[in-house]
RNA sequence: GGAGGGUUGGCAGAGCGGUUGAAUGCACCGGUCUUGAAAACCGGCAAGGGUUUAUCCCCUUCCAGGGUUCGAAUCCCUGAUCCUCCGCCA
């Protein structure tokens, strides 16, 4: 949500910042309801406030042993006029929140200007992609031999699933498991478990809803319940409704779970393997900063998922998202992007964001400034990593002639010391 | 699932239908005192919104939504949620 109070000041301004991202703002229309809101609410305000003094003097006099049969006759027509002024005002007042809650964030200054991807910017690379002796596999051929079965999800349930087997699910484990000892050892994270379920309110904090409800798997029932599309939600709104105090923040959080998509209108991109999934598991880091210290946290939490990338050997570029193809709660993103020898291409595989106070307003999540007033906090998220498409990442990178993996040293601690993953005895030909 | 009891400011916790936006304590901020700190004492301190250059002023808010009333934190209804006891249970 924006501030109401800087798109009234200048909504024309405001416009224009978001045509950068390829969002048009109907200025016309707001300006008419903004004016008549401002003239209903006073007219409003005005009568309330002579119900208010009429109904004390009444008090009054009746304490005093008057007799208050003449005022409370006078003021019996009072109560329908209010009633209607009240009523309009809250339509035109439902009709303002309709609108500013489909309206993205602002991007930031620096974020360069873009239509699309195309418009996406590199920062720096790390890393050097492996150059092979040998004929190479994709991770769909790889981990067929290893454990990775699409055919056994779609009976389990359909397509955009997998299943792992053996070193595979192990693999896939260690991987989550060694994020979270990361962060939460080293980069200063608090380790959450959290809900997988959550409510409207908390899909609203954060953005997704109301404009983006086909992307998420609504459960049925009487509760308004979604399965998370990201731990960014659970995770985010826990400072939903808190005031918090100065030195409560920064607040870093970092959990493992699930993430459940319906990918729609994704038809037909990237059907072959496990780079989208309606159900992928993703390691996510967010932070709870001050306003004035969120452009450094985003350069911090970005390096922090970058860690994970060079502890696992696995070449990445970081991408600065253009305004056109940054996502709805986001002032600046940067993507990184991984290195996949079966695709011959980077591909994204976190996407690390300032959400500035779009969020925090969302949420009404505020601290204490130095002057005791309260202030929105800012909120930052970013993947620490997409667990799946490590994993994806990782299979191709360190593919072995012989159609193993080897395992970066970060990783053999989960593995008894093993140094790579192999075909299990009987399953060698099949690939 | 059954029965009962709660939900009030950052926190704890009072609150007969009428100057109660709400006592008191803690926390916090400022001051006195002190070499400094602590203690003590004095003062300030809810949030959101409207209007305004600003002060002032006004409105809303005591879990949420309805209702009764001239007037609701207070009475009624519905829902959410927490606690206690019983039942069931990984």
């Amino acid at each position: 949500m924006l501030d109401p109070k800087l798109v009234r000041s200048d909504p024309i301004a405001v416009a224009a910042q978001l045509a950068r991202r390829g969002f048009t703002f109907d200025v016309a229309r707001f300006t008419a309801l903004e004016n008549e809101r401002k003239q209903v609410q006073v007219d409003t305000e005005q009568m309330q406030a002579e119900r208010n003094s009429r109904s004390k003097l009444i008090g009054k006099m009746k304490a005093a042993g008057e007799d208050t049969a003449a005022l409370m006759a006078e003021i019996g027509g009072l109560g329908q006029k209010l009633d209607q002024a009240k009523q309009r005002l809250g339509e035109i007042q439902s009709e303002l929140d309709a609108l500013f809650s489909l309206v993205p964030n602002l991007p930031a200054e620096d974020v360069p200007f873009g239509e699309d991807e195309a418009g996406n910017v590199e920062v720096r690379r790390w890393g050097t992609p492996r150059t092979f002796d040998f004929e190479i596999q994709d991770h769909v051929a790889l981990g067929a031999a290893l454990g990775m079965n699409f055919e056994q999800a779609v009976k389990l349930t359909g397509s955009r699933f997998v299943t792992l087997a053996g070193d595979l699910a192990r693999l896939h484990r260690a991987l989550a498991q060694f994020m979270l000892d990361l962060h939460s050892s080293q980069h200063g994270y608090t380790e959450m478990y959290v809900p997988y379920i959550v409510n409207d309110k908390s899909l609203f904090g954060t953005g997704q809803l109301p404009k983006f409800g086909e992307d998420l798997f609504a459960l049925k029932g009487d509760a308004d319940w979604y399965l998370i599309p990201t731990a960014e939600v659970p995770l985010t709104n826990l400072v939903r409704d808190e005031l918090l105090s100065a030195n409560d923040l920064p607040r870093r959080y970092v959990a493992h779970t699930p993430s459940f998509r319906a990918e729609a209108g994704a038809a037909g991109r990237d059907t072959r393997g496990m780079i989208r999934q309606h159900q992928f598991d993703k390691v996510e880091l967010v932070q709870i900063v001050r306003a004035e210290d969120s452009a450094a946290a985003l350069e911090a939490l970005t390096g922090h998922a970058e860690a994970v990338l060079q502890a696992l050997e696995l070449p990445y570029r970081v991408m600065q998202l253009c305004t056109g193809d940054m996502g709805f709660s986001a002032a600046k993103t940067y993507d990184l992007e991984v290195w996949l020898p079966g695709q011959n291409t980077y591909r994204e595989i976190s996407s690390c964001s300032n959400c500035t106070d779009f969020q925090a307003r969302r949420l009404q999540a505020r601290v204490r400034d130095a002057d005791g007033k309260p202030q929105l906090v800012h909120t930052l998220n970013g993947s620490g990593l997409a667990v799946g498409r490590t994993l994806v990442a990782l299979l191709e990178n360190h593919q072995q002639a012989d159609g193993s993996v080897a395992l970066p040293l970060a990783l053999r601690p989960y593995f008894q010391g093993k140094a790579a993953i192999c075909v299990p005895e009987g399953q060698q030909g099949k690939a």
